[in-house]
DNA sequence: AAATATTTTTAGACTTATCTAAAAATATTT
DNA sequence: AAATATTTTTAGATAAGTCTAAAAATATTT
């Protein structure tokens, strides 16, 4: 149906178009596509041809339905085999996203419904990110930025913002992954630092940086 | 490593070069990958420069060692994936083919040894037709045809010549698959058409064409 | 409002893989 | 051995996607 770049540059303009109401500017697609601008112009005309989504020179970019949808498709594509490698391969959570990336555009509906089935219909990717449903439909899960809980609050870890390999790494390291219960001990004065509780015998100090880049599902307060 | 199209030329001409010892020509190569007599011409010349095989006008081409390496690779990867549409996905038999041609030129040595594990390293894809193991061996079934056995022996049904989606759900929609236990109770002079019993309740007249088209392992003879 | 900086588009070229039509080489008939 | 047929290669185009360098438009400073 579409091809391999086509579909990479309507997830990209899909995700950019996520993250900010305004139109999305040429610059912007060029750097989430790894390429260059004069390439972009050229690509998002052939797409504004193909009536994936509008385009004004000069004025950026916008989606239509029908790019919408096969942008989704294609996120939910890329979610279900990513749920795929780390539940059913054991591949790590920060080792399935460059395979994903092969294997989102690989041209088979029957493929893609027989694959949610052999998993079970996962609501969220190893990264706790949502996996669209078969319409389109996104259950974004209720989350917050770890940083955002007071001293005492609790959360279940239920996803990240940064989903750099780096990061990934350096969170299993510290067994801090997906489903883990944190209760926030102390926020540190000085640089925002946050002193968390694992269990009885397991506290840890999380820098502003990492607490920013973990999301979770508000528990239930202690004080 | 090699493109998407390099691993199809290749294994089309590895599979050509196992059904005949001679030279494999042009047009033989063209016909397989679906393309013209010229096409062929160019890519076989790019194949030869990157010493994928010798090749020498008018002469046709052989592989090199890296190059069967290859071709021998994504036969590999074509038939686990076929295995694990099967197994896993419950695909039929008939369906696992065409996704299987896509999926085989997903790069990822992980991926593949990972897929292997999962699937519990299987001996043959759903067709009967062996996989190859990760150092190239392939174990090849000592399988014959089912014409070739004589009024009273036995065999079981371990792969197929024919690969057509027609002859596979025909063979299916009769339980003539892997696995069936068959003994011969009458070829007919007239058009070599047979007689196979399959158990107590069940008895069945096979074509000449199928019986051809189907291979068994051999067992015990009775009489 | 000019001048300057930044962003975006155009122009023209390159790569990979393909095609058709014509030319060249090889194989088969007569 | 000529004539004819078939196969293979070359020549020249095309499509998708990319690039660099220059031109045009827009945004920001002064
Ligand atoms: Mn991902
Ligand atoms: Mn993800
Ligand atoms: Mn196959
Ligand atoms: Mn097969």
């Amino acid at each position: 149906m579409y091809s391999f770049t086509e579909e990479n540059y309507l997830k990209a303009i899909y995700k950019l178009q996520e993250q900010s109401d305004a139109n999305i500017n040429t610059n912007a697609i060029a750097l989430s596509v790894q390429t260059k601008a004069a390439s972009v112009t050229d690509m998002v005309k052939k797409l504004s041809e193909k009536k994936l989504l509008k385009y004004e020179k000069y004025k950026g970019v916008e989606l239509t339905a029908e790019g919408k949808r096969v942008a989704i498709e294609t996120v939910r594509k890329h979610r279900l085999w990513e749920t795929f490698l780390h539940t059913k391969l054991n591949f790590s959570w920060d080792t399935v996203h460059d395979i994903a990336e092969q294997l989102e555009h690989i041209q088979s509906q029957e493929l893609v419904d027989k694959l949610d089935e052999f998993l079970g219909f996962p609501k969220h990717d190893p990264h706790g990110d949502p996996i669209p449903a078969r319409d389109g439909e996104i259950q974004r899960g209720n989350f917050v930025q770890l940083n955002e809980l007071k001293t005492g609050e609790e959360g279940v870890i239920s996803g990240v913002v940064n989903h750099s390999s780096v990061f990934l790494k350096h969170l299993e390291k510290n067994e801090l992954t997906l489903g883990k219960k944190i209760r926030i001990m102390e926020i540190s004065e000085f640089d925002q630092s946050v002193q968390i509780w694992l269990n009885e015998n397991s506290k840890m100090q999380l820098s502003n940086e990492v607490v920013r880049n973990i999301l979770v599902k508000k528990g239930i307060s202690y004080e």
